[in-house]
RNA sequence: GGCUGGGUAGCUCAGCUGGUUAGAGCGCUGGUCUCAUAAGCCGGAGGUCGGGGGUUCGAGUCCCCCCCCCGCCA
């Protein structure tokens, strides 16, 4: 079987955000999958280059545009190859081989007759130079850019057919009920198409940076318009309009693309492939928007997630993995690095990374790392088929882009494991002189291991690849034919002694985003910080402001450190007694043992949020917090400028 | 304004064609094992299923009205 899966080419406006990430791992993923089972696959992603706003950029630059392109193009290149990409073709819209596929596939739309000249008419910004639809205009009719007024201009434009494909597409949605996903976005397509099609225009020739027609049509100052050009890149990356040596893979077997373009993939690029005779894609999924703690990301906020830096403070791989996991195809997903730590910890470290740490533990003393699943079956058959039972239901969750449900249901292998371990409980057996038993269900949890990571592999290749190793054998499409699709256990094999691969996080690694404040005020620099207390839910209006009584439900007072001393087994903790005028000092937990030694702060004073619910940490209790600012060159805490007495109220 | 989809535990959500005491994960909490990354396992608390009316022996699930949220369109 074939797979063809594409991402969608970008548009070399800007970097590479989280959303462009997130499209091109579930691409991959599918990808993966895929060439696992063992289908033959193609994945493609690339640049979308042309058009008016990247001319405009280059010059304003003062760069040649092509360079312009190369620039910008090659970060995207960059960012897929450093996160070990799997595609077998990058695009880029400035390819001679993709223009000159166009031009075959505009000259065989103009063959069907699907093409005809005629004028685009709309309001026109002559000092913006550009056309804007009505229900962009400002205050009757000025340009939304720059506010001047607006006038109706024509410009002679070619235009494609569409209306003419109003109803084969309306046939094609209603025969083909999985073309669109989500169905929610299905419907809006669907309803949209019934409101009746508009040709559309493909051409321009205010600008000339794009690609030319066909010479056969002699019409040189005509430039194709960015959508038709761009959606080509599908099929001209087969090979379409020259050698077509690719072009087995069509048509598509997924298309992934965000709901802000699903109009243009699901409407005009399947009346295109019409046109030219093509079949359509099997299926295209609009995925939906990250938000970052909640907030829409936009430059001006400053609160854009960069995937690179995400990855490199939390790996690649577990960040893809958050990705997937943590949202619904199709649903918004919020990134808020508590959502990150808390998918790593809780999914990656303890049911994953921790069961490979058992097994490897357990194997070590009972067995001296040999793990042998001769009696495997003898005493987990049911394990074995539970296991089984549960991988059977997850090519379809693949199939239909729930990555989440995929891997919820794959996660439940690590609690059959993690629950046969405490059930059979080898360390009795042995000592009840039951070896084989105890070394069997020592094999299970490496067998449970061995076929999870067969099917996370797609998810995290590099990550499973150890784990693979550390059991003896390698993720492939033969070890998939015997681990999953032949129900095999794994040969006699000795384990390897690995360190965590999920080592626990507890604090945040990267800098926070710049919380919204007042409408154009700048970050400040220092943020205060919360010692250790996870922020709760306030009662904050939508503006962020809140009452001086609001901020009087926080007691804040003067504190002075009595005693104050390591905590064991904490490189953060420090614990304190703090007099804050009270009958008794206040024992506060506090996770500045980093920047401040136990002996220095004995004496000193500090600010402390008194009426704080008191908190266990590490089983001790904390009746309060200190006040403490952190940026980039550590931490420090918030003291009075002059001593005060003990107990004295801030604010 | 029109059309979708939705409002279920602190959070994120599952509950198909109406049927025993409404579920999961995370979080919180009590207990417990020791192979393990303060992880695991067992147990518990917590929901008038947006509001109101109706149909029915029986409604989160069907009907009507209202309120609120997301999306698409205008």
């Amino acid at each position: 079987m074939k797979n063809y899966i594409t991402t969608p080419i970008y548009y070399v406006n800007g970097e590479a955000h989280i959303g462009h990430a997130y499209t091109t791992f579930i691409a991959d993923t599918l990808a993966r999958s895929a060439r696992l089972v063992g289908d033959e696959t193609y994945l493609l992603t690339g640049t979308d280059e042309h058009g008016q706003k990247i001319e405009e950029a280059a010059a304003k630059q003062g760069k040649p545009t092509l360079q312009f392109a190369d620039e910008i193009s090659a970060t995207f290149k960059n960012l897929w190859d450093e996160f070990d990409i799997s595609y077998d073709q990058f695009i880029r819209t400035t390819d001679e081989k993709h223009k000159s596929g166009v031009q075959a596939a505009f000259a065989k739309m103009v063959e069907k007759g699907d093409i005809y000249k005629d004028f685009y008419e709309g309001n026109y910004c002559v000092s913006c130079e550009t056309f804007f639809p009505e229900s962009q205009l400002v205050d009757g009719g000025g340009c939304p850019d720059c506010g001047r007024a607006t006038t109706i201009v024509k410009e002679e434009s070619y235009f494609f057919r569409l209306s003419k494909y109003e109803q084969p597409l309306l046939q094609y949605y209603e025969e083909h009920t999985d073309f669109i996903l989500p169905k929610s976005r299905r419907n809006e397509v669907i309803s949209f198409v019934r409101g009746g099609l508009h040709d559309l225009s493909v051409t321009r020739t205010s600008f000339s940076w794009g690609v030319h027609m066909p010479d056969s049509l002699n019409d040189p100052k005509h430039v194709m318009y960015v959508w038709l050009d761009a959606l080509m890149n599908y099929i001209t990356a087969l090979g379409y309009g020259n050698d077509g040596k690719l072009m087995d893979f069509w048509p598509a077997s997924t298309q992934l693309v965000g709901k802000d373009i699903l109009r243009f993939h699901a409407i005009y690029w399947p009346a295109f492939l019409m046109s030219l005779d093509l079949p359509l894609p099997k299926r295209i999924g609009a995925h939906g928007w990250w938000t970052r703690d909640g907030e829409k990301m936009s430059k001006s906020k400053g609160n854009v997630v960069d995937p690179r830096e995400v990855a490199k403070h939390y790996g690649v791989e577990n960040f893809r993995y958050f990705m997937m996991r943590e949202v619904p195809f199709g649903q918004d997903g919020d990134f808020s690095q508590r959502a990150l730590i808390d998918r790593m910890n809780s999914d990656l470290s303890n049911d994953l990374g921790n069961l490979l740490n058992r097994t490897i533990g357990m194997s070590e003393k009972y067995s001296d790392f040999c793990i042998d699943s001769v009696d495997v079956l003898k005493y987990h058959s049911k394990e074995i088929n539970d296991a089984h039972a549960i991988i059977s239901t997850l090519p379809a969750f693949m199939y239909d882009l729930q990555l989440h449900r995929y891997l919820e249901e794959l996660w439940k292998i690590f609690s059959i494991g993690n629950k046969a371990i405490e059930e059979h409980a080898p360390w009795i057996k042995i000592k009840e002189g039951k070896t084989d038993e105890a070394l069997a269900t020592v094999a299970l949890i490496a067998n449970l291991l061995a076929k999870a990571s067969v099917m996370l592999h797609s998810i995290m290749p590099k990550t499973t690849a150890i784990v693979a190793d550390a059991l003896g054998f390698e993720i492939t499409t033969a070890s998939y034919n015997t681990l999953i699709i032949a129900n095999n256990l794994l040969e006699t094999f000795d384990i390897k002694k690995v360190p965590p691969l999920f080592p626990r996080i507890d604090e945040p690694l990267m800098d926070e985003a710049p919380k919204a404040m007042l409408e154009n005020e700048t970050a400040p620099a220092v943020s205060v910080v919360v010692e250790m207390i996870d922020k709760k839910e306030t009662t904050v209006g939508e503006d962020g402001l809140i009452t001086i009584d609001q901020f009087f439900q926080t007691s804040l007072k003067i504190g002075t450190v009595l005693a104050a001393m390591e905590v064991p087994k904490s490189t953060k903790l420090l614990k304190l007694h703090v007099d804050v005028g009270e009958e008794y000092p206040r024992q506060i937990i506090a996770g500045i043992r980093e920047y401040y030694s136990a002996a220095s702060l004995v004496g000193t004073q500090v600010c402390v949020v008194a009426n704080l619910k008191p908190a266990k940490l590490m089983g001790m209790l904390s009746e309060g917090m200190l006040l403490a600012a952190k940026d980039i060159d550590g931490l420090c805490l918030i003291r009075p400028e002059k001593s005060r007495i003990a107990g004295s109220s801030i604010g």
